[in-house]
DNA sequence: GCTTGACCTTCCTATTATGGGAAGCTTTAG
DNA sequence: CTAAAGCTTCCCATAATAGGAAGGTCAAGC
């Protein structure tokens, strides 16, 4: 239906990129930009006559941004905000901020709690004498419902 | 086959647990109980004429050990590991301690990334102004390539 | 013009650890 | 005997990513 009749050749000449080039372009795998697709976080494309999805710069931009923002730890239904954020002129960077703000407080909160797991662990891994004894304060800790952490 | 003929209250008589009794003892869900049966992480238990699981005390123990070991962050394959040493009397400690080791640095590293993560967003949230106005460096940046983390 | 290799399409599978639910059987209390 | 609670298995879903199969398309070289 939303087919243009498009050949390939002749798209690439009006500046549109096939999905390898967009890839290549944005760091987003093929696979990766199908699937955002999927998931309509990328709009659909035009495709060719042969329907290979073409991209615009446009697109490509929005995949670099989508891959900034995954890098600094966004998940993907949360990008589907920023993304509605970015296009939108209408927005407050209040929204924008607060958004950021609580993603920077659920990071603290992830980061805390791997500090307890791994501070309890190489606790435990300083008790042991790591010679060839089966005897083992790791394990007996494990074992034994008195983890101190 | 390897059904034992005890009926229920029998087999309570004798020390044994039902499987909600057996996640209530361990902190363990009844459904992460038949999950980690089933990938062998648990042997397979005794079972009364009408196929309900039976737990031991040492089963439950066991389960206790695998809580204590995932609230630690280790991995369900390496506290298949953990509990292969952990029941074995030929145990080194020293491999013991090689496995937690490694795996505090695994922490460490994600710790790592997290942390820059998290510096950038919040360096990103601190320079917008967070009003009602459109313009917003956060978006800007996730915009543009010169993401200077 | 035909072949070859690169590239594209869709669809299916797997990963990790967890939870939710359905359909059906068992046990226990009333 | 019945109702509730507990158990069984089987299927589905999650989040983000990768791998692969089967098949269509395009460009280049002969």
């Amino acid at each position: 239906m939303s087919r243009s009749n498009v050949a390939l050749s002749d798209a690439l000449h009006e500046g549109l990129y096939g999905i390898g080039e967009a890839a290549r372009l944005s760091g987003v795998s093929a696979k990766m930009i199908r699937y955002y697709e999927s998931i309509d976080l990328l709009p659909e494309t035009r495709r060719t006559a042969a329907n290979y999805r073409l991209y615009a710069l446009s697109d490509i931009h929005q995949l670099q941004f989508i891959k900034r923002a995954r890098s600094l730890g966004f998940s993907v239904k949360q990008i589907i905000r920023l993304v509605g954020l970015w296009q939108n002129r209408e927005r407050c960077s209040a929204d924008v901020k607060e958004l950021a703000l609580s993603h920077v407080q659920e990071i603290d909160q992830r980061i805390k709690e791997m500090r307890e797991m791994r501070n309890a662990l190489s606790k435990l891994a300083e008790q042991c004498q790591g010679d060839n004894q089966p005897q083992c304060p790791i394990l007996e800790s494990l074992a034994n419902r008195h983890v101190d952490t």
